[in-house]
DNA sequence: GTCTATACGTAGATAGAC
DNA sequence: GTCTATCTACGTATAGAC
């Protein structure tokens, strides 16, 4: 019975990637260990066992969460290296793409954000960002320096320059998720923070 | 026994300070709600019936310390306001301000920025914090007005410009206190940042 | 596959000793 | 004023029922 194996698998990845999308929303908003699998299964409006039958434990399903994020996001500061075009059209990629990944879903950023300051998390967790963050700035750092060597960027240390520009773009995810009315402080274009780094 | 009570009291202040200085430390780090009475006294080195005796509850210490915050905050945001000089000056002053405040002790911006963020928070902690901010940033919008009528400030939404400015801040604060190697990601001078928002 | 009931650990707050 | 011992509540993870 092939046709009942597949159903079931489906099911097991419905349920699956609803459980990681509920669990982002609530992590973002109340950090990893204010996080109760209850707020998750509620959340998810399924009951709290069925999270731990799908994730052995909450540390699991926070650990895979922060690894597809920080890959995602390698893979984006890879491409901007990696893509046609001058440093300056590149660096506008990818805070345009950074942006409309904030504007859409904040979380991600934001719980990279806690991963990276928070004291007390699994240590594995905590070294996997430590790797994958290092070497995404490094790009970003990279980047930075070939807008300089073609006049565009401003002078100035380029890792303290890719520092201020993710710390800039982090800031944004706070504000993106925290409610200021209907107004919603996301740049729709990458231009007025990139001011600070034209040279 | 005036000199009794006296010195007492004098120990009883002491105390205080010392417990909210710890409590700041862990706070900004792990958040209210993983925050555990046990690792503010341990970072106090004091016993954690102790806190207790000082403090009623955690919700007590925690909104003593984001109101004394909000305070301060709202005090520099209204002196931007009346200084003497030109608009453009009292931005630079007012950045200059925030910026020295967080390379100090990023603490205090990052506990309002999880306050501004975090669910589940106590009700009349995120009360106050929702009056204050508002007030805040009104300021701040005021200022980047009497900017643009001076023609300093480039054009755009004031409230929009405001919160991005604020977001930047909170954001940089986030790196401050995350170990990047040696690198201290905190401009020295405002210069950098308020490029965002110069004509 | 999904839910409800249970066991174990731990955190917040109190009370009583020094 | 300060600490240690205790009570109570709640969250995680498991096991067994449907």
């Amino acid at each position: 019975m092939p046709r009942t194996l597949e159903a079931f698998q489906k099911i097991r990845d419905t349920r699956r990637e609803q459980i990681v999308k509920a669990a982002l929303r609530v992590f973002a908003r109340k950090g990893y260990a204010a996080t109760k699998i209850t707020d998750i299964a509620a959340t998810a409006e399924i009951s709290h066992g069925l999270v731990n039958h799908y994730f052995a434990s909450k540390e699991d399903l926070y650990g895979a969460i922060v690894e597809d994020t920080l890959e995602g996001a390698l893979r984006v500061a890879s491409e901007s290296l990696e893509r046609s075009g001058s440093a300056w059209e590149r660096l506008e990629w990818l805070c345009q793409n950074m942006l409309d990944g904030i504007r859409e879903t904040p979380e991600y950023s934001l719980v990279m954000a806690q991963v990276g300051i928070a004291e007390g998390l699994p240590a594995q967790i905590k070294a996997f960002y430590d790797d994958y963050s290092t070497l995404i700035q490094q790009k970003f750092t990279l980047l930075i320096e070939q807008g300089q060597q073609e006049g565009a960027v401003t002078a100035g240390d380029p890792i303290q320059l890719a520092l201020l520009l993710t710390a800039t773009i982090s800031g944004l995810s706070l504000s993106a998720i925290s409610p200021h009315g209907s107004i919603n402080p996301i740049p729709t274009n990458p231009h007025i923070v990139l001011r600070m780094l034209k040279v």
